[in-house]
DNA sequence: ATGAAAGCGCTAACAC
DNA sequence: GTGTTAGCGCTTTCAT
């Protein structure tokens, strides 16, 4: 375990003065640029890292975002995930991810430990559970920005990076009308989040628009989950006035619900017509193919990483752009086409 | 933007040295219960948060653990760092994360990034391309345990977890030539990794038992992407002497092989047999549903994490668990079951 | 272009 | 049980 090798050491050797070393290894326009490839050149050679510590300690400023989302293991997380990444690592920005597993309560200690360590802007995807963003609050006062994506809140002081759910709603149940279906079911997630109320708001226009009758008994509110959708099937089959279409506002239980459905006899989508949301890659295989909105997940990632970088390098510090909505694209696939 | 307060504000506030503040906030039993509560409540009533950095830079310790994967949006990765978010949370450590993007170039910056943040430890899973691990030995030679996952490799000091791969391959292809198949095709991906290695051997272990002659040319190695499992199945249409059964060394790959061959007219498993790896969630809605084997991805990185801690916890720095293997599983599901 | 020196906020050895 | 004090390694102002 060999010693750490610090600027005094580097300094020492080529009998200069810490401060020289510091700045050539910054390369501070000051050095000359000969004295800077020697102090270069040997700190390679001594072994030197930086300590960063010292560095944040007295710079004030950490290099370092973190990130919140509801959970890791699910495709279009992990896709926002690596667009961040990729972003935030050629910045030379170190990334820190934790996830609330949907719980208000971890979300606040996982913004507590973020905020402890001193991260210089935070992106946040809501938990299902969150009700109030009070635990925010100590970022912004303190002007570390915080950037929400996807599952947003509106804040005066942050970016809401979107996409129009409403609008994606809007067509997704506009095109099962379309397509014949006049009793459209709705599963949906918790209403408190802007995706699924947003969702929600565009299948009520598309049908009011259609002069379609809502029936609220068909907006059923679940978590989404695998066995949300098993159940939904099951709740079909028991159904009186059965639906003829289905808009689930997540691949992943629509996938499930087809698969129940199809096991009950249901034929997709003659007897009922099917939608998702996501652009899950399940989507691509279940049979029928889902229809589904297809949602930039790494691009999202991306433009939020990009966002919150020149956040942070504007001097200003002043937030100008408040919401940044990005393209969502209806695909159409055979579990809704019935003609 | 408030001033951040120091223990020497609450130090000041509370007629106290700042040493007691310190030994308070960390909970030291050489502290007067009262005191503690005093001071522990002024440092709330006046906003205090701890200087990591500063502690950082006394301590020598960052709590804060690397790691390095090849990419994240894949199910099994997301799972595994689920796991490992989970046991490091809880246990106060920070995570920073990285993709290799499978590049052996991306995975050595990546090392450096870590080096310099300074990680108490490292997990890593193993680029494609890697060729040697000459970059994880600066962690080694520092004492900063590294530990590999899923993709290994071997290393006397380093600790790896995975699975049998080897047995879990064996086990699929006799489970192939239980259903009758004697031709057996077998897409893999680059065997420099032990992953793809012990697959592979598994395989061959199993044709050897059961008196089937190896043909050289069903062994086919891409990068397992879903264009590769397109192209295998162009590749198996254009073939005279078809394969019976297909081991795909990932499901992924394995599932948009089956959509490839289904499209063109073959029948699964009457035709071919079809058997994946990792039990991906689009194993069970593929139809027919794949076989595959079970890989505990969560579990994984749950014990990726303990077995990190545990070993910095070890005041003696010497690793004693070298490899540790998890349980595996084959299910058996319709792509594969031919009577 | 380079150096001297102060200080970022915390911890821990030592003293009482 | 509490205080004193000396750094941890770096950056940066000011001086030369």
């Amino acid at each position: 375990m060999d010693k750490e090798i610090t600027i005094y050491d580097i300094a020492h050797q080529l009998k200069l003065s810490p401060a020289t070393v510091s700045r050539a290894l910054q390369n501070h326009p000051a050095i000359n640029s000969n004295t800077k490839k020697t102090i270069v050149s040997k700190a390679k050679e001594m072994g030197y890292r930086t300590n960063i510590f010292a560095s944040n300690l007295r710079r004030k400023k950490t290099n370092t975002i973190g990130v919140i989302v509801p959970r890791l293991n699910s495709y279009f997380v992990s896709s926002v995930l690596a667009g961040m990444e990729k972003v935030l690592n050629d910045s030379a920005y170190n990334l820190i991810i934790s996830q609330s597993l949907e719980s208000a309560k971890k979300e606040i200690a996982n913004s507590h430990t973020m905020f402890n360590s001193r991260v210089d802007g935070l992106l946040v995807s809501l938990a299902y559970e969150t009700e109030d963003i009070e635990h925010f609050e100590v970022f912004i006062r303190k002007g570390i920005p915080v950037l929400f994506f996807d599952r947003v809140v509106a804040h005066n002081q942050c970016t809401s990076i979107v996409i129009d759910n409403q609008k994606a709603g809007y067509e997704l149940t506009s095109h099962l009308i379309e397509q014949g279906c006049r009793r459209i079911m709705h599963v949906t997630g918790n209403l408190k989040r802007n995706v699924y109320d947003d969702r929600l708001k565009g299948y009520r226009q598309a049908l009011l628009e259609k002069g379609i009758e809502l029936d609220e008994s068909l907006i059923y509110v679940t978590d989404l989950s695998q066995e949300a959708g098993v159940e939904t099937g099951h709740i079909i089959q028991k159904m009186e006035n059965k639906p003829d279409g289905l808009f689930i506002a997540n691949d992943f239980c629509a996938v499930h619900c087809m698969e129940s459905l199809k096991q009950a006899g249901f034929s997709i989508p003659r007897d009922i017509a099917v939608a998702g949301f996501n652009d899950d890659p399940l989507a691509r295989v279940i049979e029928p193919n889902l229809t589904t909105i297809h949602y930039p997940g790494q691009e999202m990632g991306e433009i939020a990483a990009k966002s919150l970088i020149q956040h942070l390098n504007s001097s200003s510090g002043v937030n100008h752009t408040n919401t940044i909505i990005l393209h969502s694209e209806l695909i159409v696939r055979a579990s809704s086409v019935r003609h």
